[in-house]
DNA sequence: TTGTAGGCGTTATCAT
DNA sequence: ATGATAACGCCTACAA
């Protein structure tokens, strides 16, 4: 057994390590792993080490997994990767998690329950140890329910209405906050607001932000018109921006739910033939990569994505490793980048 | 102990499967599994199917994984998911892999030949059935041990320099040649070529092609430059330009390695006051979204990203399910995405 | 057609 | 401090 092992070169196990060593496999077990190494005499286990050191040997993820039900494996889920949102709380993400021990196996949803159900069910099948969950509806069952069975989640970006599950977001709020105060002092009076889903808290407070903006600086709430779109994209943002012009509105400035729906508003200024900033100044929300080069380049809040990763990354491993801790909420800060596409309004 | 396990909800196993439709665990295992299933009986088989949909149950995918030496899962090797080049592969990926019965683990190398070790080692260790490689250099001692031990793989973008390793890259001569001929065209007749590293294939190939194609149009030689840059990004594409302006060359036209080095070129010419086109016409490579909506609009060679990543996994999944088959290497066709920042030459 | 038995590589619980 | 043994959940010769 032992031979054919060698000469097939298959991976050595842990049994090769203790016959090398001269042990039983349950002491190179010990040895091998740190946290029980104090259980076997020194020299030993040095000498366990040694011969792991020398044949290679490298655990068996798979079978330890097996035996612990354990993986340190989170999962991430994520509506869509091509969103250039994504990539970079990835890296927060990997880059807190790797050091700690932990990988992170990403799955993609496409905004589609289904597929995140099973996408899901696949990841707990292979017993990841948490899960940090960028998909989060207001109301949202299928984590409500994973919840209560007690998966640990840390939700970034967005969170749910009722639930209390810790979450990693922007302050929001004072985003749009910011933003319409940039406007005000531009000496915008008509002020629009291109929303995200209101099926997301992230669409619902932002949109809400801006309606407490407006009253804050008494602008007339009624001019200040609020169109929601379906996805946060640009097909959307564009068609939003489309039926607020067909209608008539009046209005010098818009204040865009994500960078994305800005950026549909692009689109329309061309098909439109409509200047931006002269015509329509436009503030976006994220500041993804490469708006410094638009024409013009877009004013926009600034999100640290790499530090809502990371944060989360670090709660979901306190989650995990003191169950006991209760849920908390980080709201991280923004700033406005202003750029040219915000100017005073004209006349 | 099937008590327990009810009572604390656990998930249901192989065993309970087979204790609910009165049968052995053996049975229970082929009737599950499609390809062993003409080997139990029809009756027992449907029995069996139901008791399994009433329990919920699911195969513990680490178990068989164990047992299998196989996984249903791939590794996907990327540099750096935050380059928006990439996101669209791996959906492509995934969008294959997923009907195929397959998962793909990403992992990021950042670049780093150690990460990207341990990164593939922890790869292996999970049992990954095969890999496709973004991270390719032309000698890359690394990927040549893997070939030679049997990993199935297939190489994305990029290729090794005297391997036969299968691999779907685009056509970048054709696409070069493409680029310096709509320069010529326009009138050009000294043109840089800012290359990417020239450690890899695409690098390597792209800045031949350059050559190739500035001789076949007759121009001087000497008088168009190549830089190479050391990696695909902003600020080595904008190193690259400030040398050559610095060293005095004179050109009217650049063909970048690829679009980040473009838009290196971008920072370059709002510090230093050049207009583009009228000062110098620049050409991209990729296609990367919203390239359409800089200032100016980029020119640039469009590369079927989604394509790329489902042909690697159709190609990877072929070289698994049929290893006899030998190595191809497909190469798919380009287009030139005639925007704005190209136009004829001053005087 | 179905059951039996053993093992994948590891770890946890005994016993020594 | 170490060894023996069993078990995690599944699959697969082999036997019946």
């Amino acid at each position: 057994m032992s031979k054919v092992r060698i000469l097939t070169v298959q991976t050595p196990t842990l049994r090769d390590v203790a016959a090398a060593a001269g042990v039983h496999a349950a002491t190179a077990s010990r040895a091998l792993n740190p946290k029980t190494r104090r259980l076997v005499n020194a020299d030993t286990a040095r000498r366990i080490l040694r011969a792991a050191e020398s044949l290679g040997y490298q655990p068996n993820p798979i079978a330890r997994s097996l035996k612990t039900a354990k993986s340190s494996t989170i999962g991430l889920v994520i509506p869509d990767l091509t969103n250039p949102l994504f990539p970079p709380i990835v890296r927060g993400i990997e880059d807190v998690l790797g050091p700690a021990g932990f990988n992170a196996w990403i799955v993609n949803t496409d905004n589609d329950p289904d597929r995140e159900r099973t996408q899901i069910e696949s990841l707990r099948s292979r017993q990841v140890e948490g899960l940090i969950i960028a998909t989060a509806r207001l109301d949202h069952p299928l984590l409500e329910m994973l919840h209560e069975q007690g998966m640990k989640m840390v939700l970034v970006n967005r969170r749910l209405e009722h639930v209390e599950i810790p979450s990693v977001t922007p302050d929001d709020s004072a985003g749009i906050a910011m933003a319409v105060k940039h406007l005000v002092d531009l000496g915008h009076r008509r002020i629009v607001h291109l929303a995200g889903p209101q099926t997301t808290s992230t669409g619902l407070v932002r949109s809400r932000a801006f309606r407490h903006a407006i009253r804050d600086h008494g602008l007339d709430e009624d001019t200040s018109l609020v169109v929601e779109c379906d996805y946060w994209n640009e097909a959307e943002g564009a068609r939003a921006l489309r039926s607020l012009l067909d209608g008539g509105s009046e209005f010098t400035a818009i204040v865009a739910g994500t960078d994305l729906i800005a950026l549909g508003c692009y689109d329309v200024f061309a098909e439109r033939d409509i200047s931006c900033p002269d015509d329509i100044s436009v503030v976006g929300f994220n500041d993804m990569p490469f708006l410094d080069k638009l024409k013009p380049p877009l004013t926009t809040v600034r999100v640290p994505h790499y530090a809502i990763g990371a944060e989360a990354a670090r709660m979901l491993i306190e989650t995990i490793e003191e169950p006991s801790r209760h849920a908390r909420s980080l709201l991280l800060p923004l700033s406005l980048v202003v750029r040219q596409s915000t100017a005073p309004p004209r006349t």
